[in-house]
DNA sequence: AGGTCGACCTGGCAGC
DNA sequence: TGCTGCCAGGTCGACC
């Protein structure tokens, strides 16, 4: 799935491109990504306003002008796309009453649409740790939070009960940025290692908001474009190539079932 | 309790 | 061409 700098661009996306639009109708192509019965999601779109758009961690919340809360999850594949022509991969479609639409798109279908009648019935987000671009996650709460963790450093900035939003691209980045080896214990780390670890998890997934996201494979904003950052990446899928810094060979191992790209020369 | 491993799906690509 | 196996920005429940 699109992390959290491609949810946070079609996030703000959505805000200038959706809001105040009326939903005349929603077309259920798939019920399958719907984890609230189709009736029962119809019934709470059709006819209200968007009213606002946010984000917590990697899941869209899309607020609506009758108290009603639309919860999008992409996962891997999930898309969010207006005015975009319906294909194959098209689940649910939401007419507006000016003649435009938001699309949701979703090739593998692990994605998640609900409906809440209040936020806090969001489980998902009640779970979630501190937003990384947030205050709460400080150089200080890093290196606790790492006290007495012996699973490796990336596994822990994976865990989005520790922190929100961070997915395999970023924490490959920004531990090769920070110097530090992804397969490191937590507990391990110095003073000094998670305070570069925590500037660079605030570099990298700001740099990558700027640039609108990643796009690997099937990531696209809410225009259907690809995000630029792509090019600023150091290290993800660069197995077998030398380092951009010190020409040593890029590895790629498997840590809780996820590749991992680091480079052996520079992160200790 | 903390941590890892499948399963959930579809499709593109490399290798034979 | 066509098959097989591997891989993919996430998350959760089952298991050790």
């Amino acid at each position: 799935m699109p992390e959290l700098p491609e949810v946070e661009t079609i996030k703000r996306d959505l805000s200038v491109k959706i809001k105040g639009r009326k939903i005349r109708r929603v077309q259920i192509k798939d019920g399958f990504v719907l984890r609230t019965p189709p009736a029962v999601l119809k019934k709470a779109l059709e006819g209200a306003r968007i009213a606002s758009i946010d984000r917590r961690g990697k899941a869209l919340m899309i607020f609506l002008s009758n108290g009603r809360i639309l919860t999008v999850q992409l996962m891997m594949t999930g898309q969010l796309i207006v005015d975009d022509p319906i294909d194959r991969h098209t689940r649910v479609v939401i007419d507006f009453d000016d003649g435009g639409c938001l699309l949701y798109k979703d090739q593998r279908r692990f994605g998640q649409l609900r409906v809440f009648e209040r936020l806090d019935q969001f489980e998902h987000i009640r779970h979630l740790g501190p937003e990384p671009l947030g205050g709460d996650f400080s150089p200080s709460f890093l290196y606790e939070g790492t006290r007495g963790r012996r699973r490796p450093i990336k596994t822990l900035l994976l865990d989005h009960t520790f922190v929100a939003g961070i997915g395999n691209i970023y924490a490959c980045e920004l531990l090769f940025r920070a110097g530090v080896s992804p397969l490191r214990a937590a507990s391990s780390l110095t003073k000094a290692e998670a305070d570069r670890i925590h500037q660079e998890t605030v570099a990298v997934l700001k740099e990558a908001i700027r640039n609108r996201g990643s796009s690997m494979r099937n990531y696209r904003d809410a225009s259907g474009q690809q995000g630029r950052f792509k090019r600023l990446i150091r290290v993800y899928a660069r197995e077998n190539e030398a380092c951009l810094r010190c020409r040593a060979v890029v590895k790629r191992v498997i840590q809780a079932g996820r590749s991992t790209f680091f480079c052996p020369g520079c992160q200790k």
